[in-house]
DNA sequence: GTTCAAATCTGGTATAGACCAGATATACAA
DNA sequence: TTGTATATCTGGTCTATACCAGATTTGAAC
């Protein structure tokens, strides 16, 4: 057999010293946040890789949650994550903000429906309640980094629907007499499913955290339950833990 | 130019394929957990796939925690995520135990040090005050599923040098006239520093989970700070917020 | 200037083949 | 039976090349 390949030179760990050289520049500022990388084509050119070796590098990079990429445009470099304290009952808009970055809501859907069976379950109310079905894409400096599907219990929230619910519901909930009291919190780390994926403009199966939060009020109602996938590199979740 | 390759069929989605004949296989019980895949060359054989495509599907499927892989070793169905409830104050060994799985730690190493300039602001202590540095491997069902560095305060332990630090501390400490009271809890979903992948047999640069905790005894003194590095796929955390 | 179709650019998916290092199994010697 | 050296297997890394689909830019027509 005729081997027509250069020498494969197959444990180099090429891409590891890609992987030095962007994060170096990424530190020393060179590429800020929201820069666009050389295309993967122009990096291979530059360090004589193949596509193939370049790739790897930046999905290491990625995993490490110092670039992201967008569907067919490129990569670019991440802002940094934002640090979110669930016992401090801040709303997104507010906790962003605060810490010098700029949120964005977009409302994709809603759908006003009644409980059947299993949703009635969930929600710990009667069949037929009416329920408020949400889905909405949170940004974050521009960046798309987690999408929301909440579900609202209308009987407690009598004329939301007719809200502007790209708005803050924390800042909403007063004017019907409602505020969160508890609330019960699963983080899992996961693979974004497909339509979060593409929600997020992002390529499918990439690693996510998955945050699933049931909203109480002083009642011990559920108010709403929220199912909350993440980019994994937009969020660094505190908690604090006290007494007995 | 000449081609000499087969037609590359680019955007068939094959892998998908793949990753749909294993998640079926692993639903339906044919494989469980702790099982071995059969090699990536044997699968592209049996799928007529090359060896790239096979490791892209496996690899998706390891994002979404189905399987993971030891090195050099092959790749193994995933056991069922252990579920993590910090409030509960239970200890590792307890809460892996109670879930029907097999709970297993080894002590890597220890050391026992005086807190410099930068320990000692991090324990909130003074300069000099002996430090218990632990490294410690659990796992579960046999697989290693996370790291543990830890830094304790041996003013408040004295003597817990001498004892078997591959036992719970949880479970020692009212024997040192303390308990753990209030906690500050950490999640950051991120690639797995080199170091940990290592100790935990995978590639580096794969998503993991760190868990910085900060463990306070009645007084409000550190008692530990633990910084623990999990397989993203092994752990769920479960939290409660309550109370104003 | 505005509109819209075509060219171009970018990442996504895929084939074919190769060498390396660590883990494992095998066979042989003591 | 017990080591131990060796062959083999497995994933880890890499070259070279190709086509596809969506995003963006370009350029011509209006």
């Amino acid at each position: 057999m005729t081997t027509n390949s250069l020498p494969t030179d197959g444990n180099a760990n090429h891409y590891r010293h890609l992987e030095q050289h962007f994060r170096y520049l990424i530190n020393q500022e060179a590429l800020l946040p929201g820069d666009k990388l050389p295309s993967e084509r122009e990096i291979g050119e530059q360090f004589r890789l193949t596509r193939i070796t370049v790739r790897q590098a930046l999905q290491t990079l990625e995993a490490q949650g110092l670039i992201y990429r967008q569907n067919r445009r490129g990569w670019f470099v991440s802002p940094p994550a934002v640090i979110y304290k669930p016992a401090q009952r801040k709303s997104f808009v507010e906790y962003v903000s605060k810490q010098g970055l700029h949120p964005q809501t977009e409302l994709i859907s809603q759908e006003l429906i009644a409980a059947d069976q299993q949703l009635s379950k969930q929600m710990q109310t009667s069949k037929g309640t009416p329920l408020l079905k949400l889905h909405r894409r949170r940004s974050i400096e521009g960046r798309p980094v987690l999408i929301e599907h909440m579900i609202l219990n209308v009987n407690l929230l009598s004329g939301i629907e007719k809200e502007d619910l790209s708005q803050s519901l924390t800042r909403m909930l007063p004017r019907f007499g409602q505020t969160y009291h508890a609330m019960d919190l699963t983080f899992k780390s996961t693979a974004l499913p497909t339509s979060a994926a593409t929600d997020l403009g992002i390529a499918a199966g990439l690693p996510g955290l998955q945050i699933e939060r049931i909203n109480y009020n002083e009642s011990g109602e559920i108010i709403e339950i929220d199912y909350e996938y993440w980019r994994h590199d937009a969020v660094i979740i505190q908690v604090g833990i006290h007494g007995q």
